[in-house]
DNA sequence: TATTTTATGATAGTATTGCTATCGTAAATA
DNA sequence: TATTTACGATAGCAATACTATCATAAAATA
């Protein structure tokens, strides 16, 4: 048996759907090998034309500009993590280990999805730990929110928030939990491998470091 | 009595010290309104320099480009915040108090010192919250951390550190805890403001939640 | 006091970025 | 077959991110 993993990105997020095209596709996957190699600050849509031997305007047909386009990568990285929670805890019934099944998925490489999304994981994963805080953290958060394209983050926060109340149905933050759980394990795994002073990383693994510190965390905070 | 409080920033950090003159000064102080105002992306050295009636050429003299103008406001910041923290915890001899009044310092508004550094307190811990993570969160990080210049950052981890290493010996992640706080300290204000559904808010103001949470996710991480 | 250094302003210029507009053509659709 | 559409090609433009040069005023030094 065969079968597809669609997300459908909010509508807003793009201005021509690039899943309904072959240059849409590329442009998508190009992005991301992209913004990955050069940062998001020294990518720009001329480079990515470049890249995949068209134009800036067809690009520019796609994306509104290079933020909407990281905003597209960004949900559906969202949707496909809140997908694999759902999928990784289906059938565990201990709420202990449904949220470790959480932090080991926050913290590891996605894995190869069998489906005809070939986008590079690893650099996928790379890109949300360096980039994905530059998404929001703009002045025009709260207008860009209006469209609600920050909504599978939000609901990969609900999720998680959820497993965290069923643990613990006392607790009084399973959002900010939620949302620390995430963040931290973007920043302390970019500071395991950037400025490792920051850290107690020492000589193991900037995501093996980082599950462990997450865990204990979580649940001396809950528990 | 009256007292200077001065903070050597590292020399790397800036071409010409701002701090030697009456334009480098100015400099610093609007870019502080400027960035608060417009948010780091759409700030420019061009409207800079028309804000204080001086040229682009000017501002090249002192600093290398925009990003080295944020870094140094940053570096004043954490390091006018260890100052804080020392300032804060002396004479206490409870740990417990000492990591309390952190909490409090990292979640609530610069003291508006009495010295002649008449950067706008508010702005400042605006740009800190929205801003800081642009500093590091760069394809060149480990270029631009050969110049030491995220010393005062480290400072103040290593601080904060300190005191939760006195209060629980047998603690596996002092830094990891202290940047997780200060890291968390910022993303949790900022969602509170903007993207509440991200938190557990609710009626309260952004700084005190912040702080309740915090205090709970480290006494129970420690204690 | 004379002289040299230094800081700034004025002006110019260049490459890149971010984006818009127009037009022709090939492919898909009606 | 007619018509819509998607794309490529090309042009262009305002803003950004610098760098360079030169004159002058002020400050430091001889």
């Amino acid at each position: 048996m065969d079968f597809h993993l669609n997300f459908q990105v909010n509508q807003k997020v793009y201005l021509r759907d690039p899943e309904g095209s072959e240059i849409g596709r590329k442009i998508v996957k190009s992005a991301i090998d992209l913004i990955h190699q050069l940062g998001f600050e020294h990518f720009t849509f001329r480079k990515l034309a470049v890249e995949i031997s068209t134009t800036e305007a067809t690009i520019y047909r796609y994306f509104e500009n290079k933020h909407r386009l990281l905003l597209y990568i960004l949900n559906w990285y969202w949707s496909y993590m809140e997908f694999l929670v759902m999928y990784g805890i289906v059938n565990i019934k201990d709420s202990r280990e449904k949220l470790e099944t959480v932090v080991e998925l926050l913290t590891h490489e996605l894995p190869e999805s069998s489906g005809q999304m070939d986008y590079n994981k690893r650099f996928l994963n790379q890109i949300v730990i360096s980039e994905s805080s530059k998404v929001y953290l703009v002045k025009e958060v709260e207008e860009i929110n209006k469209d609600a394209v920050f909504k599978p983050y939000k609901d990969l926060c609900t999720r998680i928030a959820d497993i965290i109340s069923e643990h613990n149905p006392q607790y009084l933050y399973p959002r900010s939990l939620s949302t620390t759980l995430i963040e931290t394990s973007h920043h302390q795994q970019f500071f395991s491998s950037h400025l490792p002073k920051l850290t107690d990383v020492g000589e193991r693994g900037a995501k093996d470091f980082t599950g462990s510190f997450l865990k204990n965390l979580l649940f001396k905070a809950i528990e």
